[in-house]
DNA sequence: ATGAAGCGGTTTACGTTGTAAACCAAGCAC
DNA sequence: GTGCTTGGTTTACAACGTAAACCGCTTCAT
Protein backbone atom coordinates (compact mmCIF):
# COMPACT_ATOMS: atom_id res chain seq x y z
CA UNK A 1 0.00 0.00 0.00
CA UNK A 2 1.74 2.73 1.17
CA UNK A 3 4.98 1.51 1.87
CA UNK A 4 6.07 1.79 -1.82
CA UNK A 5 5.04 5.08 -2.07
CA UNK A 6 7.28 5.69 1.12
CA UNK A 7 10.41 3.99 -0.10
CA UNK A 8 10.07 6.34 -3.12
CA UNK A 9 9.64 9.62 -1.53
CA UNK A 10 12.57 8.40 1.46
CA UNK A 11 15.04 8.14 -1.68
CA UNK A 12 14.01 10.75 -3.48
CA UNK A 13 14.58 12.69 -0.46
CA UNK A 14 17.80 11.28 0.65
CA UNK A 15 19.39 12.08 -3.06
CA UNK A 16 18.06 15.39 -2.58
CA UNK A 17 20.51 15.59 0.26
CA UNK A 18 17.63 15.83 2.74
CA UNK A 19 16.95 14.81 6.04
CA UNK A 20 14.46 11.86 6.16
CA UNK A 21 11.27 13.50 7.43
CA UNK A 22 9.55 11.33 10.13
CA UNK A 23 11.20 7.88 10.43
CA UNK A 24 14.43 7.62 12.90
CA UNK A 25 17.48 9.10 11.57
CA UNK A 26 19.52 5.68 11.33
CA UNK A 27 22.60 6.69 14.13
CA UNK A 28 25.84 6.77 13.07
CA UNK A 29 29.27 7.41 14.65
CA UNK A 30 29.59 10.85 13.99
CA UNK A 31 25.78 11.54 15.45
CA UNK A 32 26.75 9.55 18.51
CA UNK A 33 30.66 11.28 18.86
CA UNK A 34 28.72 14.61 18.30
CA UNK A 35 25.75 13.96 20.87
CA UNK A 36 28.76 12.92 23.48
CA UNK A 37 30.29 16.21 22.31
CA UNK A 38 27.04 18.11 23.01
CA UNK A 39 26.14 16.39 26.42
CA UNK A 40 29.32 16.71 27.91
CA UNK A 41 29.62 20.13 27.05
CA UNK A 42 26.13 20.75 28.46
CA UNK A 43 26.43 18.44 31.46
CA UNK A 44 29.87 17.57 32.53
CA UNK A 45 32.04 14.88 31.76
CA UNK A 46 31.00 13.13 35.06
CA UNK A 47 27.46 13.38 33.87
CA UNK A 48 27.66 11.38 30.25
CA UNK A 49 26.68 7.83 30.52
CA UNK A 50 25.88 5.30 27.87
CA UNK A 51 22.17 5.25 28.83
CA UNK A 52 21.67 8.90 28.85
CA UNK A 53 23.70 9.10 25.94
CA UNK A 54 21.64 6.86 24.22
CA UNK A 55 18.39 8.57 25.38
CA UNK A 56 19.55 12.01 23.74
CA UNK A 57 19.74 10.42 20.50
CA UNK A 58 15.83 8.90 21.09
CA UNK A 59 17.78 5.32 21.33
CA UNK A 60 18.69 2.37 24.12
CA UNK A 61 22.19 2.46 25.41
CA UNK A 62 22.95 -1.00 24.03
CA UNK A 63 22.43 0.79 20.48
CA UNK A 64 25.68 2.52 20.67
CA UNK A 65 27.60 -0.76 21.28
CA UNK A 66 27.00 -0.92 17.41
CA UNK A 67 28.86 1.96 16.40
CA UNK A 68 31.30 1.66 19.18
CA UNK A 69 33.41 -0.37 21.18
CA UNK A 70 32.51 0.49 24.69
CA UNK A 71 33.10 4.08 26.90
CA UNK A 72 36.60 4.43 26.49
CA UNK A 73 36.82 3.83 22.90
CA UNK A 74 34.22 6.45 22.56
CA UNK A 75 35.70 9.22 24.35
CA UNK A 76 39.08 8.44 22.61
CA UNK A 77 36.42 8.78 19.58
CA UNK A 78 36.03 12.47 21.57
CA UNK A 79 39.23 13.65 21.08
CA UNK A 80 39.83 12.32 17.52
CA UNK A 81 36.88 13.91 16.50
CA UNK A 82 37.78 17.46 18.90
CA UNK A 83 41.05 17.70 17.77
CA UNK A 84 39.58 16.54 13.75
CA UNK A 85 37.53 19.82 14.20
CA UNK A 86 40.51 22.00 13.58
CA UNK A 87 40.85 20.50 9.74
CA UNK A 88 37.46 22.51 8.61
CA UNK A 89 39.39 25.52 10.90
CA UNK A 90 40.19 27.73 7.70
CA UNK A 91 42.32 30.03 10.01
CA UNK A 92 44.74 26.93 10.61
CA UNK A 93 47.02 25.88 7.67
CA UNK A 94 48.02 22.42 6.65
CA UNK A 95 51.46 24.01 5.73
CA UNK A 96 52.89 27.66 6.07
CA UNK A 97 51.91 30.31 3.42
CA UNK A 98 52.84 32.98 4.95
CA UNK A 99 56.10 32.53 6.79
CA UNK A 100 56.28 29.60 9.86
CA UNK A 101 55.67 32.31 12.94
CA UNK A 102 52.20 32.89 10.91
CA UNK A 103 51.64 29.08 10.33
CA UNK A 104 53.17 27.87 14.23
CA UNK A 105 50.84 30.90 15.46
CA UNK A 106 46.99 30.19 13.59
CA UNK A 107 47.66 26.62 14.56
CA UNK A 108 47.78 27.59 18.28
CA UNK A 109 44.76 29.66 18.03
CA UNK A 110 42.92 26.61 16.28
CA UNK A 111 43.73 24.92 19.22
CA UNK A 112 42.94 27.74 21.55
CA UNK A 113 39.37 28.01 20.00
CA UNK A 114 38.53 23.92 20.13
CA UNK A 115 39.30 24.23 23.69
CA UNK A 116 37.49 27.05 24.36
CA UNK A 117 34.26 25.95 22.46
CA UNK A 118 34.22 22.80 24.47
CA UNK A 119 35.74 24.01 28.11
CA UNK A 120 34.37 20.61 29.31
CA UNK A 121 35.53 18.24 27.27
CA UNK A 122 39.17 19.52 26.65
CA UNK A 123 40.11 18.26 29.75
CA UNK A 124 39.70 14.55 27.70
CA UNK A 125 42.12 15.87 25.36
CA UNK A 126 45.02 15.88 28.56
CA UNK A 127 43.95 12.62 30.29
CA UNK A 128 43.50 10.29 27.90
CA UNK A 129 46.28 7.03 28.28
CA UNK A 130 48.95 8.57 25.96
CA UNK A 131 49.00 5.79 23.08
CA UNK A 132 52.69 7.17 21.77
CA UNK A 133 55.54 9.27 23.07
CA UNK A 134 55.33 11.02 19.86
CA UNK A 135 52.20 12.16 20.07
CA UNK A 136 52.24 14.47 22.72
CA UNK A 137 48.63 16.07 24.30
CA UNK A 138 46.94 18.51 22.89
CA UNK A 139 48.56 17.50 19.22
CA UNK A 140 46.88 13.85 19.45
CA UNK A 141 47.06 13.43 16.31
CA UNK A 142 49.53 11.95 13.81
CA UNK A 143 48.09 14.39 11.23
CA UNK A 144 48.71 17.94 13.29
CA UNK A 145 51.93 16.79 14.33
CA UNK A 146 53.18 15.56 10.87
CA UNK A 147 52.06 19.13 9.32
CA UNK A 148 53.96 20.75 12.66
CA UNK A 149 57.22 18.86 11.92
CA UNK A 150 57.05 18.98 8.31
CA UNK A 151 56.14 22.58 8.19
CA UNK A 152 58.82 23.77 10.54
CA UNK A 153 61.54 22.04 8.23
CA UNK A 154 59.80 23.65 4.81
CA UNK A 155 60.97 26.23 6.57
CA UNK A 156 64.18 26.47 8.06
CA UNK A 157 64.31 24.05 10.81
CA UNK A 158 66.35 21.44 11.31
CA UNK A 159 65.70 17.96 12.63
CA UNK A 160 67.00 18.30 16.50
CA UNK A 161 65.29 22.48 16.25
CA UNK A 162 61.94 20.70 15.03
CA UNK A 163 61.50 18.28 17.41
CA UNK A 164 62.49 20.65 20.34
CA UNK A 165 59.96 23.06 18.87
CA UNK A 166 56.60 20.90 18.67
CA UNK A 167 58.52 19.75 22.93
CA UNK A 168 57.75 23.06 23.69
CA UNK A 169 54.82 24.19 21.85
CA UNK A 170 52.57 21.28 23.25
CA UNK A 171 53.95 22.07 26.80
CA UNK A 172 52.93 25.42 26.10
CA UNK A 173 49.67 24.72 24.30
CA UNK A 174 48.52 22.05 27.11
CA UNK A 175 49.84 24.25 30.48
CA UNK A 176 48.01 27.92 29.24
CA UNK A 177 45.00 25.68 27.48
CA UNK A 178 44.12 23.25 30.46
CA UNK A 179 44.22 26.47 33.25
CA UNK A 180 42.18 28.76 31.23
CA UNK A 181 39.16 25.97 30.64
CA UNK A 182 39.76 25.28 34.49
CA UNK A 183 39.57 28.26 36.01
CA UNK A 184 36.67 29.33 33.26
CA UNK A 185 34.54 26.68 34.85
CA UNK A 186 35.50 27.80 38.23
CA UNK A 187 34.07 31.75 37.38
CA UNK A 188 30.36 29.99 35.76
CA UNK A 189 30.29 27.90 39.06
CA UNK A 190 29.66 29.65 41.82
CA UNK A 191 25.81 30.83 41.19
CA UNK A 192 26.21 34.12 42.28
CA UNK A 193 28.44 36.63 41.27
CA UNK A 194 29.25 37.64 44.30
CA UNK A 195 30.66 40.65 43.62
CA UNK A 196 32.27 41.89 46.57
CA UNK A 197 32.40 38.75 48.54
CA UNK A 198 34.26 37.73 51.66
CA UNK A 199 35.72 34.23 51.55
CA UNK A 200 36.09 32.26 54.36
CA UNK A 201 38.91 31.33 56.01
CA UNK A 202 41.05 33.55 53.67
CA UNK A 203 42.61 35.87 56.91
CA UNK A 204 45.26 33.93 56.84
CA UNK A 205 46.75 34.38 53.94
CA UNK A 206 46.65 38.29 53.70
CA UNK A 207 48.86 38.09 50.58
CA UNK A 208 45.88 35.76 48.46
CA UNK A 209 43.25 38.12 50.31
CA UNK A 210 44.84 41.11 49.03
CA UNK A 211 45.30 40.35 45.50
CA UNK A 212 42.19 38.54 45.20
CA UNK A 213 40.85 40.97 42.84
CA UNK A 214 43.72 41.15 40.46
CA UNK A 215 43.86 37.04 40.96
CA UNK A 216 40.25 37.00 39.38
CA UNK A 217 40.62 39.20 36.87
CA UNK A 218 40.63 37.26 33.68
CA UNK A 219 43.56 38.11 31.74
CA UNK A 220 44.16 34.76 29.91
CA UNK A 221 43.29 35.85 26.67
CA UNK A 222 46.79 38.35 27.04
CA UNK A 223 48.45 36.05 28.51
CA UNK A 224 48.49 33.18 25.94
CA UNK A 225 49.44 35.75 23.25
CA UNK A 226 52.47 36.89 25.08
CA UNK A 227 53.77 33.29 26.33
CA UNK A 228 52.87 32.24 22.58
CA UNK A 229 55.07 35.33 20.95
CA UNK A 230 57.50 34.18 23.56
CA UNK A 231 57.52 30.86 22.52
CA UNK A 232 57.96 32.40 18.90
CA UNK A 233 61.22 33.83 20.02
CA UNK A 234 62.93 30.65 21.26
CA UNK A 235 61.80 29.24 18.24
CA UNK A 236 64.07 31.42 16.09
CA UNK A 237 67.32 31.25 18.46
CA UNK A 238 66.81 27.56 18.21
CA UNK A 239 65.96 27.48 14.42
CA UNK A 240 69.40 29.44 13.79
CA UNK A 241 71.83 27.27 15.83
CA UNK A 242 73.39 24.62 13.94
CA UNK A 243 73.09 21.61 17.12
CA UNK A 244 72.74 22.22 20.44
CA UNK A 245 74.18 19.00 22.16
CA UNK B 1 54.66 -9.41 43.95
CA UNK B 2 58.16 -7.09 43.83
CA UNK B 3 57.31 -5.54 47.44
CA UNK B 4 55.29 -6.49 50.40
CA UNK B 5 54.34 -3.80 52.31
CA UNK B 6 51.21 -4.37 52.46
CA UNK B 7 51.54 -4.18 56.86
CA UNK B 8 54.51 -1.81 57.06
CA UNK B 9 52.95 0.24 59.08
CA UNK B 10 51.49 -2.82 61.54
CA UNK B 11 54.89 -3.66 61.54
CA UNK B 12 56.42 -0.82 62.29
CA UNK B 13 54.09 -0.25 65.02
CA UNK B 14 54.33 -3.21 66.38
CA UNK B 15 57.97 -3.36 66.68
CA UNK B 16 57.58 -0.24 68.70
CA UNK B 17 55.39 -1.91 71.11
CA UNK B 18 52.63 0.76 70.16
CA UNK B 19 49.71 -1.40 69.34
CA UNK B 20 48.13 -4.16 71.19
CA UNK B 21 49.18 -7.07 69.10
CA UNK B 22 46.35 -8.42 67.79
CA UNK B 23 43.88 -5.48 67.88
CA UNK B 24 43.18 -3.51 64.73
CA UNK B 25 45.00 -0.45 64.31
CA UNK B 26 42.49 2.21 64.65
CA UNK B 27 42.19 3.81 61.08
CA UNK B 28 42.07 7.35 60.86
CA UNK B 29 42.40 9.91 58.00
CA UNK B 30 46.03 9.81 57.14
CA UNK B 31 46.58 6.12 56.56
CA UNK B 32 43.49 6.07 54.24
CA UNK B 33 44.81 8.63 52.34
CA UNK B 34 48.03 7.37 52.11
CA UNK B 35 46.93 4.08 51.01
CA UNK B 36 44.66 5.50 48.54
CA UNK B 37 47.92 7.08 47.40
CA UNK B 38 50.03 4.06 47.44
CA UNK B 39 46.96 2.39 45.29
CA UNK B 40 47.01 4.70 42.50
CA UNK B 41 50.50 4.81 41.94
CA UNK B 42 50.29 0.88 41.78
CA UNK B 43 47.07 0.29 40.39
CA UNK B 44 46.01 3.09 38.48
CA UNK B 45 43.73 5.88 39.26
CA UNK B 46 40.54 3.90 37.77
CA UNK B 47 41.30 0.97 39.65
CA UNK B 48 40.96 3.04 42.99
CA UNK B 49 37.46 2.06 44.46
CA UNK B 50 36.29 2.19 47.92
CA UNK B 51 35.40 -1.41 48.04
CA UNK B 52 39.05 -2.39 47.10
CA UNK B 53 40.46 0.44 49.62
CA UNK B 54 39.31 -0.66 52.62
CA UNK B 55 40.18 -4.27 51.36
CA UNK B 56 43.57 -3.12 50.94
CA UNK B 57 43.22 -1.33 54.54
CA UNK B 58 41.94 -5.05 56.38
CA UNK B 59 38.65 -3.06 56.61
CA UNK B 60 34.80 -2.99 54.72
CA UNK B 61 34.34 -0.03 52.22
CA UNK B 62 31.62 1.34 54.78
CA UNK B 63 34.08 1.87 57.33
CA UNK B 64 36.07 4.58 54.93
CA UNK B 65 33.09 6.76 55.50
CA UNK B 66 33.85 7.46 59.13
CA UNK B 67 36.89 9.29 57.89
CA UNK B 68 35.74 10.45 54.12
CA UNK B 69 32.26 12.28 53.37
CA UNK B 70 32.97 10.32 49.83
CA UNK B 71 34.71 9.41 47.22
CA UNK B 72 35.20 12.98 45.58
CA UNK B 73 36.35 14.23 48.89
CA UNK B 74 38.94 11.14 49.45
CA UNK B 75 39.99 12.25 46.28
CA UNK B 76 40.66 15.74 47.23
CA UNK B 77 42.37 14.58 50.24
CA UNK B 78 44.37 12.91 48.01
CA UNK B 79 45.27 16.20 46.40
CA UNK B 80 45.39 18.00 49.52
CA UNK B 81 47.96 15.36 50.90
CA UNK B 82 50.41 15.53 48.01
CA UNK B 83 50.98 18.94 47.56
CA UNK B 84 51.62 19.02 51.47
CA UNK B 85 54.06 16.39 50.80
CA UNK B 86 56.16 19.28 49.62
CA UNK B 87 56.16 21.08 53.03
CA UNK B 88 58.40 18.28 54.23
CA UNK B 89 60.39 18.90 51.39
CA UNK B 90 63.38 20.67 53.02
CA UNK B 91 64.74 21.16 49.88
CA UNK B 92 62.01 23.92 49.07
CA UNK B 93 61.79 27.11 51.14
CA UNK B 94 58.70 28.40 52.58
CA UNK B 95 60.29 31.80 51.89
CA UNK B 96 63.36 33.29 49.75
CA UNK B 97 67.03 33.10 51.48
CA UNK B 98 69.11 33.28 48.76
CA UNK B 99 67.36 35.22 45.87
CA UNK B 100 64.19 35.03 44.34
CA UNK B 101 65.36 32.68 41.91
CA UNK B 102 66.60 30.36 44.26
CA UNK B 103 63.32 30.56 45.58
CA UNK B 104 61.05 29.87 42.31
CA UNK B 105 63.28 27.36 41.25
CA UNK B 106 63.55 25.15 44.37
CA UNK B 107 59.80 25.19 44.31
CA UNK B 108 59.43 24.20 41.09
CA UNK B 109 61.83 21.12 41.42
CA UNK B 110 59.58 20.45 44.78
CA UNK B 111 56.33 20.51 42.60
CA UNK B 112 58.36 18.43 39.58
CA UNK B 113 59.47 16.21 42.46
CA UNK B 114 56.10 14.56 43.57
CA UNK B 115 54.55 14.69 40.21
CA UNK B 116 57.68 12.00 39.42
CA UNK B 117 57.08 10.15 42.44
CA UNK B 118 53.13 9.50 42.14
CA UNK B 119 52.90 9.96 38.18
CA UNK B 120 49.61 8.28 37.77
CA UNK B 121 48.24 10.14 40.60
CA UNK B 122 49.12 13.74 39.74
CA UNK B 123 46.90 14.00 36.87
CA UNK B 124 44.59 14.45 39.88
CA UNK B 125 45.94 17.46 40.61
CA UNK B 126 45.11 19.31 37.33
CA UNK B 127 41.67 17.54 36.93
CA UNK B 128 39.94 18.18 39.88
CA UNK B 129 37.43 20.43 39.99
CA UNK B 130 38.76 24.07 40.69
CA UNK B 131 37.55 26.08 43.41
CA UNK B 132 38.79 29.55 43.01
CA UNK B 133 40.36 31.53 40.07
CA UNK B 134 42.84 32.09 42.73
CA UNK B 135 44.14 28.59 43.34
CA UNK B 136 45.61 27.62 40.15
CA UNK B 137 46.65 23.74 39.63
CA UNK B 138 49.25 22.51 40.31
CA UNK B 139 49.78 25.26 43.08
CA UNK B 140 46.75 24.08 45.12
CA UNK B 141 47.43 24.99 48.07
CA UNK B 142 46.41 28.50 49.76
CA UNK B 143 49.57 27.93 52.22
CA UNK B 144 51.91 27.64 48.89
CA UNK B 145 49.92 30.42 47.29
CA UNK B 146 50.82 32.85 49.93
CA UNK B 147 54.06 31.78 50.17
CA UNK B 148 55.03 32.52 46.24
CA UNK B 149 53.04 35.79 46.46
CA UNK B 150 54.85 36.94 49.36
CA UNK B 151 58.17 35.79 48.94
CA UNK B 152 58.27 37.36 45.43
CA UNK B 153 56.90 40.49 46.95
CA UNK B 154 59.83 40.28 49.51
CA UNK B 155 62.46 40.01 46.91
CA UNK B 156 60.90 43.31 45.09
CA UNK B 157 58.01 42.51 43.02
CA UNK B 158 55.16 44.48 42.58
CA UNK B 159 51.80 43.53 42.69
CA UNK B 160 51.32 43.03 39.27
CA UNK B 161 54.46 41.50 38.57
CA UNK B 162 53.46 39.03 41.15
CA UNK B 163 50.40 37.96 39.94
CA UNK B 164 51.83 37.47 36.43
CA UNK B 165 54.62 35.61 37.84
CA UNK B 166 52.30 33.18 39.74
CA UNK B 167 50.37 32.84 36.49
CA UNK B 168 53.26 32.31 34.05
CA UNK B 169 54.59 29.84 36.80
CA UNK B 170 51.48 27.30 37.57
CA UNK B 171 51.31 27.16 33.52
CA UNK B 172 54.69 26.04 33.37
CA UNK B 173 54.93 23.52 35.46
CA UNK B 174 51.35 22.08 34.30
CA UNK B 175 52.25 21.88 30.83
CA UNK B 176 55.10 20.69 31.49
CA UNK B 177 54.86 18.40 34.51
CA UNK B 178 51.32 16.34 32.73
CA UNK B 179 53.16 15.84 29.65
CA UNK B 180 56.41 14.45 31.37
CA UNK B 181 54.04 12.13 33.50
CA UNK B 182 52.15 11.56 30.48
CA UNK B 183 54.68 10.12 28.85
CA UNK B 184 56.10 8.71 31.11
CA UNK B 185 53.31 6.46 31.29
CA UNK B 186 53.51 5.79 27.59
CA UNK B 187 56.98 4.68 28.15
CA UNK B 188 56.45 1.80 30.92
CA UNK B 189 53.05 0.80 29.42
CA UNK B 190 53.75 -0.91 26.28
CA UNK B 191 54.79 -4.09 27.32
CA UNK B 192 57.60 -5.04 25.15
CA UNK B 193 60.73 -2.56 25.07
CA UNK B 194 60.35 -2.78 21.33
CA UNK B 195 63.99 -1.49 20.78
CA UNK B 196 63.70 -1.08 16.64
CA UNK B 197 59.99 -1.39 16.12
CA UNK B 198 58.17 -0.72 13.12
CA UNK B 199 54.92 0.85 14.13
CA UNK B 200 51.84 -0.04 11.77
CA UNK B 201 50.35 2.80 10.25
CA UNK B 202 53.19 5.19 10.11
CA UNK B 203 54.48 4.90 6.43
CA UNK B 204 51.82 7.84 6.05
CA UNK B 205 53.66 10.33 8.29
CA UNK B 206 57.44 10.32 6.76
CA UNK B 207 58.25 12.86 9.19
CA UNK B 208 56.69 11.35 12.47
CA UNK B 209 58.42 8.13 10.70
CA UNK B 210 61.89 9.53 10.40
CA UNK B 211 62.02 11.16 13.70
CA UNK B 212 59.97 8.24 15.55
CA UNK B 213 63.62 7.85 17.72
CA UNK B 214 64.34 11.68 18.34
CA UNK B 215 60.51 11.93 19.17
CA UNK B 216 60.86 9.16 21.96
CA UNK B 217 63.63 10.58 23.32
CA UNK B 218 62.91 11.64 26.99
CA UNK B 219 64.72 14.90 27.58
CA UNK B 220 62.18 15.98 29.78
CA UNK B 221 64.36 16.85 32.58
CA UNK B 222 66.57 19.30 30.31
CA UNK B 223 63.56 20.77 28.91
CA UNK B 224 62.74 21.42 32.16
CA UNK B 225 65.67 23.00 33.54
CA UNK B 226 66.17 25.28 30.82
CA UNK B 227 62.14 26.07 29.97
CA UNK B 228 62.37 26.98 34.05
CA UNK B 229 65.28 29.21 33.36
CA UNK B 230 63.72 31.23 30.36
CA UNK B 231 60.54 31.70 32.77
CA UNK B 232 63.01 32.95 35.28
CA UNK B 233 64.23 35.35 32.34
CA UNK B 234 60.66 36.76 31.58
CA UNK B 235 60.36 36.91 35.66
CA UNK B 236 63.37 39.21 35.93
CA UNK B 237 61.68 41.16 33.04
CA UNK B 238 58.69 41.82 34.37
CA UNK B 239 59.90 42.76 37.78
CA UNK B 240 61.96 45.45 37.21
CA UNK B 241 59.09 47.72 34.88
CA UNK B 242 56.89 49.50 36.96
CA UNK B 243 53.34 48.90 35.62
CA UNK B 244 52.38 47.72 32.04
CA UNK B 245 48.87 48.77 31.49
C1' DA C 1 6.71 -15.51 -3.94
C1' DT C 2 9.82 -17.63 -0.42
C1' DG C 3 12.99 -18.43 2.52
C1' DA C 4 17.85 -17.34 4.35
C1' DA C 5 20.84 -13.81 5.86
C1' DG C 6 22.04 -10.02 8.16
C1' DC C 7 21.71 -5.27 9.74
C1' DG C 8 20.12 -2.34 13.58
C1' DG C 9 17.66 -1.87 17.43
C1' DT C 10 15.63 -3.73 22.09
C1' DT C 11 15.26 -6.71 26.30
C1' DT C 12 17.09 -9.05 29.75
C1' DA C 13 20.66 -10.13 32.87
C1' DC C 14 24.97 -9.93 35.56
C1' DG C 15 28.61 -8.13 38.16
C1' DT C 16 30.42 -3.87 40.15
C1' DT C 17 30.15 0.64 41.75
C1' DG C 18 29.05 4.61 45.45
C1' DT C 19 26.64 5.20 49.43
C1' DA C 20 22.32 5.53 52.85
C1' DA C 21 20.55 3.09 56.78
C1' DA C 22 20.38 0.00 60.16
C1' DC C 23 22.86 -2.77 63.07
C1' DC C 24 26.26 -4.24 66.53
C1' DA C 25 30.53 -4.66 69.58
C1' DA C 26 33.39 -2.80 72.51
C1' DG C 27 34.95 1.08 75.95
C1' DC C 28 33.67 4.46 79.22
C1' DA C 29 30.55 7.39 82.65
C1' DC C 30 27.76 7.04 86.27
C1' DG D 1 24.41 -2.82 86.19
C1' DT D 2 22.44 0.95 82.34
C1' DG D 3 23.23 3.98 79.16
C1' DC D 4 26.10 6.89 75.50
C1' DT D 5 29.69 7.27 72.24
C1' DT D 6 33.01 5.59 68.94
C1' DG D 7 34.17 2.69 65.08
C1' DG D 8 33.30 -1.03 62.44
C1' DT D 9 29.95 -4.38 59.73
C1' DT D 10 25.77 -5.90 57.19
C1' DT D 11 22.34 -5.18 54.32
C1' DA D 12 20.15 -2.77 50.66
C1' DC D 13 19.45 -0.02 46.52
C1' DA D 14 19.85 2.63 42.38
C1' DA D 15 22.89 3.32 38.62
C1' DC D 16 26.64 1.96 35.89
C1' DG D 17 29.12 -0.74 31.74
C1' DT D 18 28.37 -4.41 28.94
C1' DA D 19 27.57 -9.64 27.30
C1' DA D 20 23.96 -12.37 25.28
C1' DA D 21 19.86 -13.36 23.42
C1' DC D 22 16.14 -11.77 20.94
C1' DC D 23 13.48 -9.64 17.47
C1' DG D 24 11.51 -6.84 13.13
C1' DC D 25 13.17 -5.02 9.04
C1' DT D 26 15.18 -5.04 4.50
C1' DT D 27 17.62 -7.47 0.93
C1' DC D 28 18.75 -10.87 -1.97
C1' DA D 29 19.07 -15.80 -4.11
C1' DT D 30 16.49 -18.99 -5.64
Amino acid sequence: MTSGDDVKDADAALVNGEAPPSRHVPLDRGRILDAAISYIDEQGLAGLTMRRLGQALGVEAMALYRYVAGKEELLDGVVDRLVAGMQADDQVLDRPSDGWQDFVQRLAHGVRRVALAHPKAFPLVASRPPEAPWLRPPLRSLEWVEAFLAGLESEGFSDEAAVAAYRAFTSFLLGHLLLEVSTLGADLGPLDVMEESVEPGLEDFPMVSRLRRQLAEDKAAVEFEEALEELLNRMALVRQEGDGG
